[in-house]
Parts: structure tokens; C-alpha cells; sequence
DNA sequence: TGTATTTGACCGTAC
DNA sequence: AGTACGGTCAAATAC
């Protein structure tokens, strides 16, 4: 096993070496990638037109210069409302908007008090058929739901407590949760590099624990349980979705600062999300993130130690998630569905989640939390169009990180690979392959297909690709920048998935069978965006390529 | 008073 | 079979 100067020996899959060094790539400042909200837009969906968001900008609310390239990026001015980006209509293109849900019209100007805390959302972009539908409203909330959740002593609750006082006084932001402020601050005030204890804290303590409580990720949880596991100091708490009938569940590991260190996901939602105004600003950022990457939300918050705290969503079975019109939320979610409880749940939930992350990773300022969306067995491990199945993890000598050990689950099949992160930079995967598959890449099943896995077509954005979550920051370590069109190349033989930049991920590299999910972390932890968006050939033919 | 959270107990799985 | 562990339940508690 090559663990030494090279980052990757792939014998087979000479990729490999492009995604880790894809992710080492294009690293500006890792805390100025972190804090600032910056994503290249998407898919045709889900198209950002910066320059009209930029064209709105809060009055007397400086606006920050896109960091980067503004054409790639968006940039939210300080003190902004993140709901601002996901609520504004402004964000998006003509054909992208939806109608104002309560005027139906698309309202191209909006009371500036509108624009910041509007609760209109971003459902739109999950799918353009569901537009009407997909904004969720709190009507949802049957009676019966209503009955169904008391009885379980939940409520699902769309309260409108706190976007209501944020429309009405965008002078409040105060009200915000601070972390979301912070985030908000740091990240777009402080374009350059944001400096963590630059946070600029505005909620009061109580109000700061009150938020903290609510959903982080724009959908609505109960917790049912705590555990202190082995191996942790951090507490590990268990949340149900409280949509009725939904499955999802997540598990949330916090330090004992009470910062996320982990999230794993596990299940799909089979509902939108909700358009609850009480939804936070910062899942209106999180919306707006996932949303137009179509798939997995998150959010990044600056703690007041200025770490970030991070929460992301699996994917919404709202095929919005990849913008493409021919999955609709019924397909994608049983398909994501059928892995998922097709698998006996403790197993689910169990067994690849075990790898360390990041979350042991203390000393760092800015720590990220290992954001994991598990939706199916260990065995189904898309992340390069195979699947692999895990049968080790150890720490080897020269890297603390945990190298989680792979074996290809075709039938006689002696390949074999590592992953693990680099020690020098938790974004950085290192994927080492041993053997040759001695079969064709294995037909894709359910939503976890290839089809589901790629990337939507691109050839009506030019600003190419996805919308990345800043928090997934890149930071330049002098790794040579994969050029995609050789990465294009390379991927004759192999397919590329999404999963495999995935694996570049910055937050673990627990099996992903959900390919929307691998898509996901692809998006939100590739974060080469720029590179990407820019030089990518972002289109069909460019994911075809990987397909066959 | 109703709802959400906490927390000890229970259960299933893995070893 | 016994033990350890993680996940879930549900009564108790807090808000």
C-alpha cells in the first residue's frame, strides 16, 4: 500500500490521484473559503444570477466583493439575512423563479425588510414541477399529523415566531441566532479572511440556546435519545424528523464546547422540506446551498470560539436535488428509499459510521464537523462506481487519520482499496486502489443509478456546476491542480461518480450508497469550485463519459 | 398545560 | 453464551 509520497497509487483507477488533489486544489485561505458564503451555481435549475442578487443589495448593507471570481460566486453582504439568498426572488434567473407564494407574482422588487427575511424559499429550484408543491406549507400540518406527532409527544410546528420578528425588524438581527450572524459576519464582512474571533455576536444567550434547538438544516426534528458512545467524549444525540411517516433520522456528536463534531444522517425525507418560517437564517442559507446543488444542505456557522459548526441534510427526495426534470420526487425518493430499508436499520444506522472524523480533531481552529448522510448498507459504497464493502479501519504510522479499508463486493473480485485522509489536510483523500476489477462497473441500482449521480446538465448555465458550500473550504497546499479535461480522460475506464469526490470529501468517507447523497458531499466538499465551474466541461457529455 | 428534552432501561447486533 | 456497544423507547423532567 502506498501511504508514503504519493497520495494516490491507483493501478486501475488513476483517478483517484485527480480527486485528491482536487481537493487540495484551488485552496485560497481555508478560513476565508470557510467563512464566506460562496457557491458557484448549480444547475439549470437552480440558477443563481448573481448579479441580480448583487443588483439588490440591502441598502446601507455593504456588500462584499465576491471573493473570488464573482461570476462563480455569491457573496452575501454582511448582516444579511441568508434568507435574503434563499428568499429572494432576485437570486434567481426569469425562468428559475417561482411565484411570490402569498402574492403570486414574482416579485422582482421587495420591501427591503421582505428581502431580508422573506420566508419564501427555495423549493422552487428542488424541481420545476414541483413548484407549486414543493413550497411545503405549514398546512401540512394536518390534524391528524397533528394527533399523530402529540402522540408521540412531538409537534411538528412551522412557527412563525422568529421570521415574523425578523420581517418586521430587520433592525433585530440581533434576534438572529448569533451563530448564524457570526456566520453571516465573518463569512461576507470579512471577504478576505475572516478571522474567528472578528465574530461579531449579536444574540443574547438565551436566545442563542433557543436557536441552537431548532433545526439546523431547515427540517424539523425530535430528539429521542442520548448516548455517551465509546471512544467519544462527545455526546451523541439522536434525532427523528418529525414530518409524519418520515424515516430520517440524524445523529448529531457535539464536543463538549457543544459544537457539531459529527453528523450522520441516515434515510431520506420524503417530504420537502418545510417552508417554515420559523426556518433560520441560516437554513435559508443552508436552502440555498443545497438547494441549488440540489442536494445536501448546510449550513456553516462560526461558533464563538469561532469554530465553525456545519450541519448538513441528506439529500431531499425532491429530485430537485440535481435539477433534473426527469426524476421527480416519487422515483428518487423510493429508489433512495428502497436501499434504504431494504437494509435491517441497525445495520443501516450502523458500522460505517465508525470511522474517526474530524471530530477528534481538536486542535484545529476551525474544525468541521463529519457530515455523513447514510442511507444505505455498508456495502453499497458508489463512490467510484463500484462498490466496495468495508472490512477494516486502522490508523497507520505517518497519518492520524483512520485509513477505512475497502474490498470490491463483485463476486471473485480481488480489488481493493484504501481510503484516508491526509494528514496534512482533512480534505484530502487519499484513495489507494489494489488490483484490477476483473468485471464492468456494476449497474447502478435504484436512485443510487449513475443517472442519479450525475450532475445535471449544465449546458444551459454557463456558470457552471454546483454551489458549494463554503464550509467545506479549500486551502492551497501547493497540490497541482488536476486539469478536468485530463480527468476527463482519465475516466475512460473508469466511472466516475460522485462519490468519489466524495471521498475527497472533508468529512469522512463512510459508505454513501445513495448516490444522491455521494453527489451531495461531491458538491458540497468539492471545493475546487472555482477551478471547477471554470474549467469543467459541465455538461452531459462531460458526466457521459463516466457512465460506460 | 402542553411540548420538548433528558435519561435510564431495554433491545438487537456484533464480537 | 456472555459481553459490549449502539440505538431506541418512554417515563420523568424541564421549559
Amino acid at each position: 500500500m502506498a501511504s508514503g509520497g504519493s497520495l494516490n497509487t491507483c493501478h486501475h483507477q488513476s483517478f483517484s490521484n485527480f480527486f485528491t488533489s482536487d481537493l487540495l486544489a484551488a485552496e485560497s485561505d481555508m478560513n476565508q473559503e470557510k467563512s464566506s458564503f460562496k457557491w458557484v451555481g448549480s444547475d439549470h435549475h437552480k440558477t443563481i444570477e448573481i448579479p441580480k442578487y448583487k443588483s439588490f443589495p440591502p441598502s446601507s448593507l455593504p456588500v462584499s466583493p465576491p471573493p473570488v471570481s464573482p461570476s462563480s460566486y455569491l457573496s452575501i453582504p454582511p448582516s444579511l439575512s441568508p434568507s435574503v439568498l434563499l428568499d429572494s426572488p432576485v437570486l434567481f434567473s426569469s425562468s428559475n423563479v417561482l411565484p411570490s407564494p402569498t402574492t403570486g407574482a414574482f416579485a422582482a422588487k421587495l420591501d427591503q425588510e421582505e428581502t431580508k427575511f422573506s420566508d419564501f424559499s427555495f423549493h422552487s429550484l428542488t424541481r420545476p414541477s414541483d413548484s407549486a408543491s414543493s413550497v411545503f406549507p405549514s398546512s401540512n400540518s394536518t390534524d391528524s399529523f397533528r394527533r399523530q406527532q402529540q402522540e408521540k409527544g412531538t409537534q411538528h410546528e412551522f412557527s412563525t415566531v422568529k421570521s415574523s420578528a425578523l420581517k418586521s425588524e430587520p433592525s433585530q438581527l440581533h434576534n438572529f441566532n448569533h451563530q448564524e450572524i457570526s456566520t453571516i459576519q465573518t463569512s461576507l464582512e470579512n471577504t478576505s479572511a475572516p478571522q474567528p474571533n472578528q465574530l461579531i455576536l449579536y444574540g443574547q444567550p438565551s436566545q442563542y440556546v433557543r436557536e441552537q434547538k431548532r433545526s439546523d438544516d431547515g427540517y424539523n426534528w425530535r430528539k429521542y435519545g442520548q448516548k455517551q458512545v465509546k471512544g467519544s467524549d462527545n455526546p451523541r444525540s439522536y434525532y427523528k424528523c418529525t414530518f409524519p411517516n418520515c424515516p430520517t433520522k440524524k445523529k448529531v456528536e457535539r464536543n463538549l464546547d457543544g459544537h457539531i463534531t459529527e453528523i450522520v444522517y441516515k434515510g431520506t425525507h420524503n417530504h420537502p422540506k418545510p417552508q417554515s418560517t420559523r426556518r433560520s437564517s441560516s437554513n435559508s442559507v443552508q436552502n440555498l446551498a443545497y438547494n441549488n446543488l440540489g442536494i445536501q444542505n448546510q449550513s456553516n456557522s462560526f461558533l464563538e470560539n469561532g469554530q465553525m459548526e456545519s450541519v448538513a441534510t441528506p439529500p431531499e427526495n425532491s429530485s430537485a436535488s440535481f435539477g433534473d426534470d426527469d426524476f421527480d420526487q416519487g422515483s428518487s425518493l423510493s429508489n433512495s428509499k428502497d436501499d434504504d430499508e431494504n437494509e435491517p436499520e441497525a445495520k443501516r444506522w450502523k458500522g460505517e459510521n465508525e470511522s474517526e472524523g474530524i471530530s477528534a480533531a481538536g486542535s484545529r481552529t476551525v474544525r468541521e464537523p463529519r457530515i455523513v448522510v447514510q442511507t444505505t448498507s455498508d456495502i453499497d459504497i458508489l463512490d467510484d462506481g463500484y462498490r466496495w464493502r468495508k472490512y477494516g479501519q486502522k490508523v497507520v504510522k505517518g497519518n492520524p487519520n483512520p485509513r477505512s479499508y475497502y474490498k470490491c463486493t463483485y463476486n471473485g473480485c480481488p480489488v481493493r482499496k484504501h481510503v484516508e485522509r491526509a494528514s496534512h489536510d482533512l480534505r484530502a483523500v487519499i484513495t489507494t486502489y489494489e488490483g484490477k476489477h476483473n468485471h464492468d462497473v456494476p449497474a447502478a441500482r435504484g436512485s443510487g443509478s449513475y443517472t442519479m449521480s450525475r450532475p445535471p446538465p449544465m449546458a444551459t448555465n454557463n456558470a457552471p456546476t454546483a454551489i458549494r458550500p463554503s464550509a467545506i473550504g479549500s486551502h492551497s497546499n501547493g497540490t497541482s491542480y488536476p486539469n478536468p479535461t485530463r480527468m476527463q480522460t482519465m475516466q475512460q475506464q473508469t466511472p466516475y461518480t460522485l462519490q468519489m469526490l466524495h471521498d475527497t470529501d472533508g468529512f469522512g468517507f463512510s459508505g454513501f450508497g445513495n448516490s444522491t447523497g455521494a453527489y451531495a458531499n461531491q458538491m458540497q466538499q468539492t471545493d475546487n469550485s472555482q477551478s471547477v465551474a471554470k474549467e469543467e466541461p459541465r455538461d452531459d457529455s462531460f458526466f457521459d463519459s463516466f457512465l460506460n
